[in-house]
DNA sequence: TTTTTTAATAATGTCGATATTTTAGTACCG
DNA sequence: CGGTACTAAAATATCGACATTATTAAAAAA
């Protein structure tokens, strides 16, 4: 078994905690408090959070330290807007190469999405539900076969987390999830068909949601 | 004046040695051999591989140490694709938004590409060349305006570097630039005219030309 | 009271040293 | 002669400690 060093270990937990909220956004890192809380020395800890800059999730100031990435209105639709973009790029192409194994794997994806809907309700977790249904929408793009058009959209679905995750609990237990289905199942049928228009309008369409919503949200 | 770390003085130098073909692909870097080179700890050095490893540059493998990234022809190809349909995007918004500064800025951009066409002569400066080159095409995609979305266009851009370095120099004092240059014309009155189909197309093709070159090239 | 200066405190960035692991070389045995 | 096991050397990953720099607190001056 691969037993990685400590930095990539805390690189992990380190970008958890940031894009699941835990540290804030604009909140200063101390070191003492990250020595603490993964239990490592200073240097693990500067090669995750070097990482962790690269990736624009955390800033750096010399001799200053490091403070996590604030939020912006801003922000948030320049992610969402060319996440959009790119999922449609992806979809575009995916339809164009996918194969029937690709087919498959749509279908099983949004079964299993449909089959736990009830995470959404009530006291449901919905980090475990935001998992499936970012698998259902891998599973589409990973027909588009680029390494690299892929590795970008996944950059700006983690760029995005800390945004989704006020969308999430905002609508948690509201009818707006109910909106978010029937999307799924139009883009499935969409996409099945090859249909590359609607398919790339219908997922524009659907990414742009939260966006709307959160524009409000954030101040 | 903002005197920054060793670890970010090292990650620019480093990058460039990268990038440039100073360390070849699939070369192992040696610490004993790094220290000595840029006059760093280890610790410095380990932060600015640990962010080379994040832009896809160089490859880690717990205890053995960091090797520069292997290249191939597969990864050639998928990078200059997406390349190609990531330019096209910035270009059709480009046209979309883009204001009255932009057309200038991209008048300037050609004049000076143009004026310095004697850097592809004989023994000019190629890299001189090339950052006018990509100054005159970023002239253009700004005009896109989404931060995210040029920030993606940089990190692909870099990452066909390694490639494009070939390139320059299998080309050098050929006849391939004339080419070139043409095609800068033909964009530029495409993208002055607000012509997004032509400007899409053109830009398209002109990213995947040394793509088709360098097929050949590697093996 | 407000501002400036100074001292104390805390945090950052870097190096040298050390334990652990990999790699290379060599002898041994089948 | 080829392959395996052992030994020696080199390289990596991490920690503790120290010098430098920023931040906070207190004291003095306006």
């Amino acid at each position: 078994m691969p037993q990685e060093n400590s930095a990539a270990k805390v690189l992990h937990h380190l970008k958890q905690d940031v894009l699941a909220g835990y540290f804030e956004a604009g909140q200063k890192l101390k070191m003492s408090q990250l020595k603490e809380r993964y239990q490592v020395g200073v240097n693990p800890l500067r090669e995750a959070l070097s990482q962790l800059v690269v990736m624009q999730l955390v800033q750096v100031q010399d001799q200053r330290g490091y403070r996590v990435c604030p939020v912006s209105q801003a922000e948030l639709l320049d992610i969402y807007d060319t996440r959009a973009r790119i999922e449609s790029l992806c979809v575009g192409l995916a339809i164009e190469r996918g194969d029937d194994a690709w087919e498959a794997g749509i279908v099983a994806a949004a079964y299993r999405l449909q089959s736990n809907a009830a995470l959404l309700q009530g006291n449901g977790d919905l980090q475990a539900w935001e998992q499936l249904h970012q698998q259902f929408h891998h599973a589409i793009v990973m027909g588009c076969g680029s390494e690299e058009l892929l590795r970008v959209r996944l950059h700006l679905y983690e760029k995005a987390s800390r945004y989704r995750n006020l969308w999430l609990q905002h609508n948690a237990g509201h009818a707006a999830f109910d909106v978010n289905q029937m999307e799924h199942e139009q883009l499935v049928a969409a996409v099945l068909a090859r249909d590359v228009t609607s398919s790339q309008a219908l997922v524009q369409k659907h990414i742009l949601v939260p966006s709307r919503v959160l524009q409000n949200l954030l101040e």
